[in-house]
DNA sequence: ACGGCGCCATGACACCTGTCACGGGCAGGT
DNA sequence: ACCTGCCCGTGACAGGTGTCATGGCGCCGT
């Protein structure tokens, strides 16, 4: 019997996900929580072995919990199940120590599959996302210019970025134009839609 | 026996809606489709009763999957079951001729009893959304604002968007200027935000 | 020790944007 | 007929934005 725990903010995804798992004779949910920072707590109270991980999630995101799911509960095994199948996502998913990387738009035959596979110490990633990942590479921006691209997503001026970054509007402006050439854009509302839609913020 | 459709495009979360809904004796799922521009002959060829649509799916909205039943199979009620708890989305959906409209994050008890109510014929909204929808009020963009700040959602520069519109980019910057002045907002990438979360695109 | 790279900053320049005033044409309502 | 509101366009202006050159600072690898 193999024990998981589903994390989702959605709780109607959480629900029929929990349904279509139960189905197996060989599979139980023992646990479900929407947040993220709940998920290590949740999975050592329930003695959870594989953790179904949702990215976009409040208090922590998937790819955090899996970090702390590695560094506090070793032998649990995480596995991301995400609707965006963002390339930069399938390599931080992997650096943080996620056994496994689904989309939702996979077929649901194939989730437990992927539990299974998992459980047993493999390591399962969606194919596509394996190419397209290789394919785009690695994220070419700095540090900062992931951050100021990130505070830049919601169209606010550089001015407004500039103090909530604590810094000047020169070098703000300096890394945005920096971003821009990066991601082969050529306006940084554009550069920080690339920069998200590739999983690099 | 209530007879649904499930229309979404994320094969996991249908397969995982059918099991939960499977679950109940009185519910069968009848088809499944994962476009939007599939779900009348879906209906009509499955007998379908009530059906449960995704707004975000390719093909057509689910808004316009909502529409094109009420006109093709009247007797069949559409129910809307969305990621996102846009205001706006509520009014459009009950002027497409949706009979309810359920965000993602409800709890998935709860989900029966909305297709049960609407089967019986009447209407079931989110009532933290529907107080949200009066509080925004409709939307106070005109036509072709809102298709200008559309067009203005990736970031492009105003030649691209006046060129993609067939208009003077005067024009274009002048119904930007009034949208900006609508939403609140101090740029055409915040404003264009803050439509679409609002569901005004 | 030296060069390379990332980070922060300044200043200057061309260009893009947001705003305003103004005008014409076209519907819908009184 | 009149007014009102939306659509499209022009022109002009202040301010924001993207680019470049330049410089200083710290860190790492050889």
């Amino acid at each position: 019997m193999i024990r998981i725990l589903l994390a989702d903010d959605q709780a109607l995804v959480r629900g029929a996900l929990a349904a279509l798992l139960d189905l197996e004779t060989d599979i139980e949910v023992v646990a479900q929580v929407g947040r993220g920072d709940e998920v290590v707590a949740a999975a050592r109270d329930a003695g959870a072995e594989v953790c179904l991980l949702d990215i976009e999630m409040p208090g922590l995101t998937g790819l955090e919990a899996a970090a702390a799911l590695r560094t506090e509960l070793p032998e649990v095994r995480a596995l991301i199940v995400t609707t965006f199948g963002r390339p930069g996502y399938v390599r931080r998913a992997l650096d943080a120590g996620a056994a496994g990387f689904v989309v939702k738009d996979t077929p649901a035959k194939q989730l437990a599959d992927a539990v299974r596979r998992v459980h047993a110490g493999l390591r399962v990633i969606d194919p596509d996302l394996a190419a397209e990942s290789l394919m785009a590479g690695p994220s070419p921006l700095t540090v900062r210019e992931a951050e100021i691209l990130a505070l830049a997503l919601d169209g606010s001026p550089v001015a407004t970025i500039a103090g909530r970054a604590h810094l000047s509007e020169g070098t703000v402006r300096n890394h945005l134009s920096s971003a821009i050439g990066k991601t082969g854009a050529t306006t940084r509302a554009e550069a920080a839609r690339v920069a998200h839609s590739n999983g690099w913020l």
